[in-house]
DNA sequence: GCCGCTACTTAGGAAACCCTCA
DNA sequence: TGAGGGTTTCCTAAGTAGCGGC
């Protein structure tokens, strides 16, 4: 079959950020530990395999059962009983959602007078009493087996009182037509502190000479001081802008005087700053609490909102501040002035019956708004691209799960006819139709590669960056024959954030082919798709099966991938950090797959040391160990008392240990060195599908807390609740 | 079918936090 | 107890994709 993922680690090897001299461009190194090879191999082998997988094992999961709403998408089109179903439900969602709203209330005027922390959702539905208790038996066992066993005992960290009761909303019903909330209350946005101007110690100077600058044009300056160690102010592009941006801000005379940045010397304000950050370091431990307090109140008094009856976390409550625009990559914008975020700048949405955000005296909102088929709190147009920032809710609120969770449905009825798309965009390669070759090619290479769909870009307003559809002539190369391998095509590209996407891949014929009539007669800077583009591609999908459009692609080889992969690398026999070890090898394919990278640590080459120095010391201990084992045995073989094989069985013990605590040194060091230049995080987040985890923990009887961390487990609450050991993406 | 606009997800880096070990 | 370093959280840029109007 076709289908296998090229998972090439030339991908990782030559990936950096365009420009990006902090990023190591060396090749990505065999590493010494001697099981990686192999599974390394067994992980490409398992690629080659990976869409024989793919067919419908009809795999009848639990959770479905659970699931009382499927995706959204689907539903729309099902049959007139389940309409009128869903009109009932709705008018007694209505009904609820009185009864919720003067509830919401109830609760935002509690916790207003009483300014309850601990704030406990009502809970709406509950599973029966039987299920819950096991449940809380189960949590409970895991938190003392697992990492918290600390927290617990000594009491070292603080047990924060998590409420005893977390709203499932994933057991409750959804709103349909696009409704996306019925009641939706906030405090409105953190404002970004006003400027603060520089004590007069601190100077400025021009051409050597010491010039007081306006608060106006000290304040962009100040902006520049702040980076001057950072490589953008090495660029040229960012110079420029931010020299033109800065200007404006001058008066007159700043502007007569201060025609060159060259002779602009910032380095006054940097130390100052710089001062300033060692100073709040060093802080005492009071002063630290004290900001700390402060922080938590503001997170308390505006980092919520109270949707449809239940508080939620808002995700980003904070107004960004001004500051020079940091575009990745050859951003054409960047160093450009982010201008302050006034309260007429910002569209409030709330619900009309609420208790609408107040802006701070003597402003004015730019507009209230009452939409509720929109997510988001707040929004406002940033000054740089002129789009649109919003205030949102946290990934842990019901809005943002339900749609993530939604998002892996989808990708799970992809598996169910992805051989059958597959099929036919093998059969598409033969069209006599020009469009549809390039569509069918687009499409091999989204599937295969994982690529991104590539929407156009409008030229000179952003990095040059391409997708699948947005490829040029200039980003592949042909070689009918390479390394010993037919049909290789060579992909050297700047992909999303100016992430390098390199990759060698041997190809069919027909995919082959194609490609050199798309080539034919064409410059290097041409649309190598020139028939094609997302829409048309997502349109075609959309017939292909509902709610289908190239990212689901993604999602469905990333989670496939894992599940494969989990299968293929934990052993039974292997204890908890090995077969860790192989989750995070399972993750590493994904995010490889998916080329997400990261520079690596600075420290990188430095902890590897230290963690080689503290595995060459266990060594010798264990050595140590041993050698003491051996003359307690022979002891014991003379002596025959009791006393010198107890003494046997300690030192036997000891050696146990020891051999335990270089293992997991030694797993550290694989792990670590293997992730180098990888981010797990990314595909961890966003395309694994969580209950493929949460399955595997329950299977191997692996602490979820090992594999997400608290964020990550309030995010992925729905998945932890409802998936099984026996879970089938 | 193209364009502009909007809403939302995905992304890597920086900053803050916190644990470990000397 | 404090430095060092790993982990988590925050920040916001940069994508995808849908919609409506022409």
């Amino acid at each position: 079959m076709s289908g296998d993922h090229f998972l090439n680690e030339n991908q990782i090897d030559c990936g950096s950020r365009v420009n990006d001299s902090h990023k190591h461009k060396e090749k990505y190194k065999e590493h010494k530990h001697k099981d990686h090879k192999k599974d390394k191999e067994r992980e490409k082998s398992k690629h080659n395999n990976d869409y024989k997988d793919s067919s419908d094992k009809k795999h009848r999961d639990k959770e479905k059962e659970k699931m009382r709403h499927k995706d959204g998408s689907t539903d729309k089109h099902k049959d007139k009983h389940k309409e009128s179903g869903k009109r009932k439900r709705l008018n007694l969602r209505m009904v609820k959602s009185k009864r919720r709203r003067k509830m919401a209330l109830a609760a935002l005027c509690m916790e207003r007078d009483e300014d309850d922390v601990d704030f406990k959702p009502k809970k709406i539905k509950t599973e029966d009493d039987k299920k819950a208790k096991k449940r809380k038996l189960e949590d409970s066992k895991t938190k003392t087996k697992g990492k918290n066993k600390k927290e617990v005992a000594d009491g070292k960290k603080k047990p924060k009182k998590e409420p005893e009761e977390k709203w499932k909303w994933w057991e409750e019903e959804r709103y349909t037509d696009g409704v996306k909330w019925k009641f939706l209350e906030h405090k409105g946005p953190v404002f970004a502190p006003p400027y603060e101007p520089l004590p007069s110690r601190v100077k400025f100077y021009y051409d050597g000479k010491h010039m007081k600058l306006s608060p106006e044009a000290e304040e962009v300056a100040t902006f520049f001081a702040k980076m001057l160690e950072h490589e953008y102010t090495t660029k040229d592009i960012f110079r420029k802008n931010f020299f033109k941006d800065w200007r404006k801000e001058m008066n007159a005379e700043e502007k007569s005087i201060i025609t060159d940045l060259k002779k602009c010397d910032f380095t006054e304000m940097a130390e100052y700053f710089k001062a300033q950050s060692e100073a709040r370091k060093a802080m005492s431990k009071e002063e630290k609490l004290k900001i700390k307090e402060e922080n938590e109140r503001l997170l308390q008094e505006y980092g919520f909102c109270i949707m449809d009856n239940h508080k939620e976390r808002i995700a980003n409550f904070r107004i960004e501040p001004p500051g020079l625009f940091r575009g990745r990559g050859d951003h054409p914008k960047m160093g450009m002035l982010k201008r302050r975020i006034r309260p007429q700048d910002i569209i409030v949405n709330c619900s009309k019956d609420s208790k609408h955000p107040v802006p701070p005296p003597g402003t004015k909102w730019k507009e209230v708004r009452h939409d509720n088929k929109v997510t988001w709190l707040v929004s406002w147009t940033e000054n740089i691209q002129g789009s649109i920032k919003y205030i949102m809710l946290n990934p842990s609120s019901r809005i943002k799960g339900e749609k993530d969770w939604q998002k892996y449905e989808t990708a799970r009825r992809l598996k169910k006819c992805v051989d059958r798309i597959r099929n036919q965009y093998r059969e598409d390669w033969k069209s006599k139709e020009m469009r549809i070759r390039q569509r069918a090619v687009a499409l091999y290479f989204i599937d295969k590669l994982a690529l991104r769909a590539g929407n156009e870009k409008e030229e000179g307003e952003t990095a040059d960056t391409v997708g699948c559809c947005s490829l040029r002539v200039e980003h592949i190369k042909l070689y009918p024959e390479k390394d010993g391998q037919e049909y290789v095509v060579e992909f050297d590209f700047l992909g999303k954030d100016s992430i390098r996407y390199y990759n060698q891949v041997p190809v069919e014929k027909r995919v082959f082919k194609n490609l050199q009539l798309f080539m034919e007669n064409k410059e290097s800077d041409d649309d190598l798709f020139d028939r094609l583009n997302t829409s048309v591609l997502n349109k075609h999908l959309q017939e292909l099966m509902d709610g289908l459009t190239a990212k689901v692609f993604r999602t469905y080889n990333a989670s496939i991938t894992l599940q494969q992969q989990l299968k293929e690398l934990t052993t039974a026999d292997d204890n908890i950090p090995a077969k860790i070890l192989s989750y995070n090898r399972a993750n590493r394919a994904v995010a490889i797959l998916c080329n997400h990278q990261r520079a690596p640590p600075k420290t990188f080459e430095k902890s590897m040391q230290n963690l080689q120095t503290k595995i060459d010391a266990k060594k010798d201990q264990l050595s140590d160990a041993k050698r003491e084992l051996k003359s307690a045995k022979a002891d014991a073989k003379v002596r025959k008392d009791e006393k010198t094989k107890k003494a046997v069985e300690t030192k036997k013990k000891a050696v146990q240990r020891i051999e335990e605590q270089l293992m997991k040194l030694e797993v550290q060091a694989t792990d670590r060195e293997e992730n180098k230049q990888i981010a797990l995080g990314t595909s961890k987040l966003n395309y694994l599908d969580p209950r493929i985890s949460v399955a595997w923990c329950k299977k191997w009887g692996i602490p979820i807390e090992k594999i997400y961390n608290k964020t990550q487990r309030e995010k992925f609450a729905w998945a932890i609740d409802m998936a099984d050991d026996d879970y089938e993406f």
